[in-house]
Formats: structure tokens, sequence, C-alpha cells
DNA sequence: ATTTAATTATGTTTTTTAGCATATTTCTTA
DNA sequence: TAAGAAATATGCTAAAAAACATAATTAAAT
């Protein structure tokens, strides 16, 4: 962890979040925020810990995960200017999820005490924070259905489109740009590491996607969206 | 769905968020409140549909569900004082679950565009709201992993001991005071409404509860607790 | 460049859970 | 209260997923 601050543009330049902060609290901001580097793999936050800082993501990306019944479970992939560990913060307690460097990557980080007095004091911010974790449980919700109702491939299925529309593709359009380890996949799509390997193979084997060691292309995404919704 | 607004004490008497609000708030809130009475299993709002109203649960019990692939799950179940549909309100979109009557149920309800005024105009009021929904931000990814990890008797357990937590026993000390169909057990636990017949027989083979039509009571807390953790 | 470690691939076995069938009991409702 | 419907109980079978084993490939480190 290294801090870098003052090489980036301030953040309300970065999220729209920021931007109803009053001149009065983006000077005061600016003495509490800090710009820090991760390596790769490098922990940001574990379960458990009280909260003492919520992030935005500037570069890199951050990987959010629940250790489970012994095997992760990966809760959301964050890509620049995503923001992380404000529940625990506007809770006033600890993290419930681990936060690692999937990759090298820069973040701000703003200190519990202030993000959650700019929450108190600012109506409009608040309100902005509100909505974004209306969103989030929104999404959470949606995810335990998947989670849990979907088969196999179907939940793989649904990881390789998340992963297609979070990140995108490269300039061929299809290779993903996010190349993971099969043990992160099967962690977002909850399947055990042989069974992520085994059903990626199959979808090969089918046409859907074609492998190339960690580089994945998605070859037919209507029959993968198809394989998704249908569990 | 009966109308019987006037007869219930003010809501900032009910629940502390409330009470955040202005004399001129709560004026506009009296006009703007309905007190509304559903019979059993009478439908509140559905996944899919615009958001109208957020409400709390005066008395009785309501379930808040998703229909999965081919099987309902279970969200939450409400107890008096309980707050639901506000997430919709606040993401100014549809609700993203169902919300049915357990049992004859009365709920105070508010309309979409008061509670969001509210939200936006008092901060105090707004920061409530979030705090709140922080809560069940962190409950929703727990379950997740429940839900997902846990094995049957594991997420039997859990929800058995849920129920003991949330709605309390009779006078015994033991009875379950809330009295659910198997199937609504099983769509609180991920699994068929079989499975739930079969492993709840188990249970009661081993002693830890004892059945008796609906009524089941809890014999060895301990032990379920010690399934529950484990998987 | 070579060794070592980690990851990926694939086959086999075992466990877990869903699905189906049927009997019994308990609620509803006419 | 009698008939019908719904819910509960229990056994059996089939499908899905995990666990385990081992080989092949790829990446990392010296």
């Amino acid at each position: 962890m290294t801090n870098l601050t003052g090489e980036i543009a301030p953040i309300w330049e970065l999220n729209p979040l920021w931007e109803t902060l009053t001149e009065e609290e983006r000077t005061r901001v600016l003495g509490k925020i800090e710009v820090v580097q991760y390596t790769k793999n490098e922990m940001i936050h574990s379960d458990g810990e009280e909260s003492s800082h919520m992030g935005m993501l500037i570069s890199g990306k951050i990987r959010i995960y629940k250790e489970g019944i012994g095997q992760k479970q990966i809760i959301r992939l964050l890509k620049p200017y995503d923001v992380y560990g404000y529940r625990a913060c506007i809770a006033n307690g600890p993290y419930n999820s681990n936060a690692s460097a999937f990759e090298d990557s820069v973040v701000y980080r703003l200190q519990r005490d202030e993000f959650v007095r700019l929450a108190k004091e600012n109506g409009a911010f608040c309100y902005g924070v509100m909505r974004m974790m209306a969103r989030d449980l929104a999404i959470s919700e949606i995810r335990t259905v998947n989670l849990t109702q979907k088969h196999i491939r179907g939940r793989l299925a649904e990881s390789l489109l998340h992963l297609v529309h979070n990140y995108g593709v490269e300039e061929d359009g299809q290779t993903l740009a996010m190349l993971l380890p099969r043990e992160d996949l099967a962690n977002m799509s909850n399947m055990t590491t042989s069974n992520a390997i085994r059903t990626l193979s199959q979808f090969a084997q089918e046409g859907l996607v074609a492998i190339n060691g960690r580089r994945i292309s998605i070859l037919n995404e209507k029959e993968l969206e198809k394989i998704s919704r249908l569990g």
C-alpha cells in the first residue's frame, strides 16, 4: 500500500455522486482524502474488521468477496469509479466482506468519520448515497435468486455475460477484457473450481465460447443468454 | 383491502424512524398516510409493478418473496413495525419482490412521492432510511452465502432459529409462535417442500424438535445452532 | 533455461438434492 | 357432518453437483 495523494483529479470530477458537495465541503474533503496504491492480491479490508474508510477505485480492479463455508464467494468485481466500503461506514460497524486488489490498483479513500459527516450534513449527498445503496440492494437480492435457483450452466453463463457487460471485450469484439483465473470464475458463480473448468470446456465443445488459457472469447452470446435465463 | 384511516396512533409513535419529522412534515404526512387492512394471502404488491407506496406493518404478518425459477423464495417475513417497499420508492422504480399478507394484517401506507419528498428535504430522515437500508443490505449478503453454501440441514436449522428470534415462542418457552406451512419453511430455506418435510421429521427423530402439525417446538437449540453453523 | 509450483483439463466415484409416487392426515367448505 | 381439497409423511429413483484422482499444460522463480 503506497500513498500517492495529490497526483489525481479531485473526486468530484470523477464520479457524479460527489458533485453535490459544497465548496466548503470540498475544501474539507481535500484535507481528508488520500490516493492509495495497492499491489496485486493485496488486502484492502477484511470481513469483521471495524470500518475505517470508504473508497472509490480509480484504476485497476478490486474483488469484494466473503469467505463462505470452505469456499470464497465473490460479491462484486469493481471497475474504475465504483465505490466500496461505504455500507459499513454508514452502519458505523465492521465491514461484512473482504476487499482485495485483483490487479495493481489505485483508489481514493476517505475516512469514515468524514464520509458520515458529509452524509449527515448534506441532504443531497445523503440521498445520492442512499440511491446507490438501493441499487446495490436490488442487485444483491436478484443475485441470491440466481445463485440459488439456477443450475451450474446457467450460473456460469450468467457470470460470463456479466464480465462482458461490466468489463467489455477487446478489439476483436469477442474476447473478454477481464482475464480471470477459473477459481475466481467459480467463486463468482457459486461452484467448485473443477466444475467451472469442466463446464467452461463443455461450452467450448458446444461452440459457445473459445478458450485460450485465460482468454475467453464469447462466440454465441444469444445462446449463453438463453442458458442463463432458463437456469 | 380495506381502508381504516384514523383509528391508529400516528406513525411517529410507532417507529423511531419517523421521530425525525418536523411539525410541518407531520401535518402533511397525516393527510397522505392511510391505514389499510389486507386479508390472509392478499397481494400487497407485485414484482415488476411500478412502486406507488411504501408501508409499515402495524399488526399481522407479511411475507416478502420473489418468484424464482419454478420456486418461490421468501426474502423476509415482517413483524409489526417493520417497513417494506421503501427500496423501490427510493430507486424510483418497480418493486423487485412480491409482498403478500401471511395472515390478516393492518399497515400504514404512504405514497411514494411523499416518502421521497421527506427523504429529500429532511436530512435526518434520509439518514435514518439509509441506515435501515445498510442493515437490509448486510442481511441480504449474509443470506446469500447461507443459502448457497450451507447444506439442507444447515439451512433448515437456520430458518427455525430465525423464526425463534424473529417471532419468539409461546408460554411453554419452546413452541414457535409463528405457525407456518412447510411450503413456506421450504421457500425460506431454499429447498423443495418435500425436503423441508423430510428434514424436519429427521430433526424430530433426532430429538432436536417436536412436531405437532404446524406447531414446531425447539427442544435442542444448541444443537440446531451447531448444525446451522457447520453448514 | 530449467526447475518448481500453480493452474487447467478430464475421468471416476460419492454425496446431496430434486423429482416422483402414494398413503395418511388435516383442514375447508358445501 | 360428509366430501373434497390441501398439506404432511415416507419411500424410491434420477439428476445434479461435489469430491477425489491424476495428467497435462502454463506460469513463476531461480
